[in-house]
DNA sequence: GCTGCTTGCCTAAGCATCGTAGGCAAATGC
DNA sequence: GCATTTGCCTACGATGCTTAGGCAAGCAGC
């Protein structure tokens, strides 16, 4: 018989298209192997096991989406540099939600503190260098900025603001607007 | 044989509480009958299967939540309804995560808008009666609104927060009161 | 082109879950 | 006490995850 040429990486790579077809939930050995034409047992020698492949997509993820940002930061700052750094997140997202899920499965500490979930944090800091704003209050800045993009693009693509005016990428645009107004004029005193 | 006295509603109940202590995408009809000591069959004629369960959950908590929010809302106004809200959603998420991560599971168009989803809505609207905001920017600031704090909690559920300093409360409460700021001071020209 | 080794995908099997169908016994009404 | 209803059961089929071991395809050397 005919040999389907398995690898890891040819699996997880195709993982992450199949998550962004039928969704991150239902992205399984079994799906997988159907898609090869090979049968599930075929996949143990590539992967470990259903956890494995979910948490393979995942770092796939976090490292493609980190690159994107990182390319589309670069050389920006303010307003600018946020927009971009929102922007190319929230199309990643919208492009590929499968792989978005993915990048919200919950990773083990030490792959975590691995993973390219890293440079995330590191860009959103980088970000508020255009910002006059010094500690503590940088910290909680940033955790505005991921509470934002990641709650209104979570939002966005479960749903939430489909069949509603006015449509989505107009309150995305505002809401940047917003942002950048906030982190111009923070509140350091209650 | 005694008779276990299943209801729909007591495995719906006991299915949140399962969902709080083992996780949400864990709570399914094998586990909940091994809590009540019956054989899984057996809930077959109370729920119709494991989709019906968890979409009843998520019904349970949106309404729960929706009770606590408009308790904690009433009668208060500006700042004072922006702190309420959050912080009773907040709380409620950290105190059951299990039925937070129920609350956002994907229902389909029609359930959705007969739950307790179209309250929080509502009340997220009312909060902003506090604020001189026009239309559009009313619905843009309703937006943002929902996407901080189910972006924050989330990833403070999902453990985004810990092991860093300053701790998850500080950063909420100056995240909350610079949305109040925001609100104030928001920006109608780009 | 043959021989033998490596490696990749296979079959077989165990175990768990979901969900259906039909049976028996406990609760309820008379 | 008897009949009916109703609730939980056993039995089963389908599907999925995962391990163990087998066989053949492909490559290396001659």
């Amino acid at each position: 018989m005919a040999r389907a040429g398995l690898t890891t990486e040819r699996l997880v790579r195709a993982g992450a298209e199949l998550a962004d077809e039928i969704g991150f939930e239902q992205t399984t050995p079994a799906e997988l192997a159907r898609r090869f034409g090979v049968k599930t047992a075929s996949l143990y020698s590539h992967l470990k096991n259903a956890h494995d492949l979910k948490t393979k997509i995942a770092l796939l993820a976090l490292e493609e989406l980190a690159d994107q940002v990182s390319a589309a930061v670069a050389g920006r700052a303010g307003k600018d540099a946020l927009t971009a750094f929102a922007n190319v997140y929230r199309d990643y997202a919208l492009k590929h939600p499968g792989r978005f899920a993915a990048a919200k499965f919950r990773l083990d500490p030490e792959t975590a503190a691995a993973s390219a979930g890293v440079r995330h944090a590191q860009m959103t800091r980088a970000i508020l260098r255009g910002y006059d704003l010094a500690e503590p209050h940088q910290t909680h800045a940033v955790r505005l900025l991921g509470s934002v993009f990641s709650g209104y693009v979570g939002l966005e693509t479960a749903g939430g603001f489909s069949h509603s005016a006015p449509d989505a990428q107009e309150s995305w645009t505002e809401i940047l607007n917003a942002l950048d107004t906030l982190l111009r004029n923070w509140p350091t005193t209650s």
